[in-house]
DNA sequence: CTTATTTCATAGTGATCGATATGGATATCA
DNA sequence: TGATATCCATATCGATCACTATGAAATAAG
């Protein structure tokens, strides 16, 4: 049904819209949604404002795109490591591991983009923040339903909260966050991962 | 050598400096430095800009006195719970649990001010995310010292981590905070703290 | 070629940002 | 009382906000 396809008319993008992206994602994954300016942006990716809204839309929609492009480049690749584990147990903590890994990348900025790029919001930006808490409480669903293979493989108690470990691990998946925000290196972090693999109920 | 207290000279103020200051703090609270304007905040605190400016100085200004407020009021009271718990494991546990009661205040914002009101900044107000920092680092330093202090009153064995355990207890308070900003009832984030504890090395 | 289509560069839109100049109002002090 | 000091209300500052109108430049289709 779909028709093949054809060549653009008009004349063609003069940059490359994937290395834009990535450059605007910088800029957001850093300084956040509303404290990065279109000006910031613009700079940043190295076109012009037109060029950015014919391209991208607006600011809003930009953002988003962003936040799929790190999902896919820099974040956790959560379902590719929860299908693989041999347990539950050892999915949580190769995840864990993945975020100390991701959290402090070189040369990029530390911390996760979903937990940190929208915090700070006024009304008007709502729905970003909305659609921001809408994936951190996705990832937390994945764990819950990791742990819940965990009793139907046999590898958790089935009387174990599910609930409550999923609670308990996305908050420490979160304060590591922070912690890499403020500094923390991966030693650091790392080390937090493994306390809360102590806390795991055998 | 100081001057006895002599009332002042001109017109008097026709506000309340200290409840203007708690309206101000809520604002900043729930919607971080940069994304309340100070037309939200003279609003808010139902005075002239002008009035703004000379009872406090800038928005900056004005900031730092809330975050002070903020800690007074509704923070945790992390010195006097230090001090007087018996053994480092309940003073950890006893902070954790003042912890989940702070960041679920009815009718108030949810989380913790000192983590969130400044995590996405323009690199113009850099000193007030990293006077909030420092904010952050002051109280991993006070759990240090009162796990230091375990190991003085012996009641944690002097091979224990220090560090490393107030890394993770910290990063655990953190935590709770990102998922009471997400909705997190007090049960769950008293949950999460129970979970955390039963990481202690005993 | 002409025409149609899309992008580019320049310049500028109204709105809002944090902060203030001005002058009248209200207080204390002598 | 008059002098001084401080505050309040109005109006507004230049800068920046996200965004776009305009027209020339560059491509493809006919």
């Amino acid at each position: 049904m779909t028709a093949p396809e054809s060549r653009k008319r008009g004349r063609p993008l003069s940059f490359d819209r994937e290395k834009a992206l990535e450059q605007a994602m910088l800029m957001f994954w850093q300084y956040g949604y509303e404290a990065t300016s279109v000006q910031d942006l613009i700079q940043a990716m190295g076109i012009t404002a037109p060029s950015l809204y014919t391209a991208f839309g607006d600011k809003e929609q930009l953002f988003m795109e962003a936040i799929q492009y790190y999902q896919q480049k820099d974040g956790c690749q959560v379902d590719e490591i929860f299908a693989n584990a041999p347990t539950a147990k050892i999915a949580i903590e190769l995840y864990l591991h993945e975020n100390a890994v991701k959290l402090v990348q070189p040369s990029k900025p530390h911390g996760c983009m979903i937990v940190t790029a929208a915090t700070n919001c006024s009304t008007e930006s709502s729905h970003v923040q909305a659609a921001l808490a809408q994936r951190r409480q996705d990832l937390k669903n994945k764990i819950k339903n990791r742990l819940a293979r965990g009793i139907t493989d046999g590898d958790i108690q089935a009387t174990q909260n599910i609930e409550q470990l999923a609670d308990f691990y996305s908050s420490i998946a979160q304060g590591m966050n922070i912690q890499a925000r403020d500094g923390a290196s991966y030693a650091a972090l790392q080390a937090i991962s493994q306390m809360a693999m102590a806390a795991w109920p055998d």
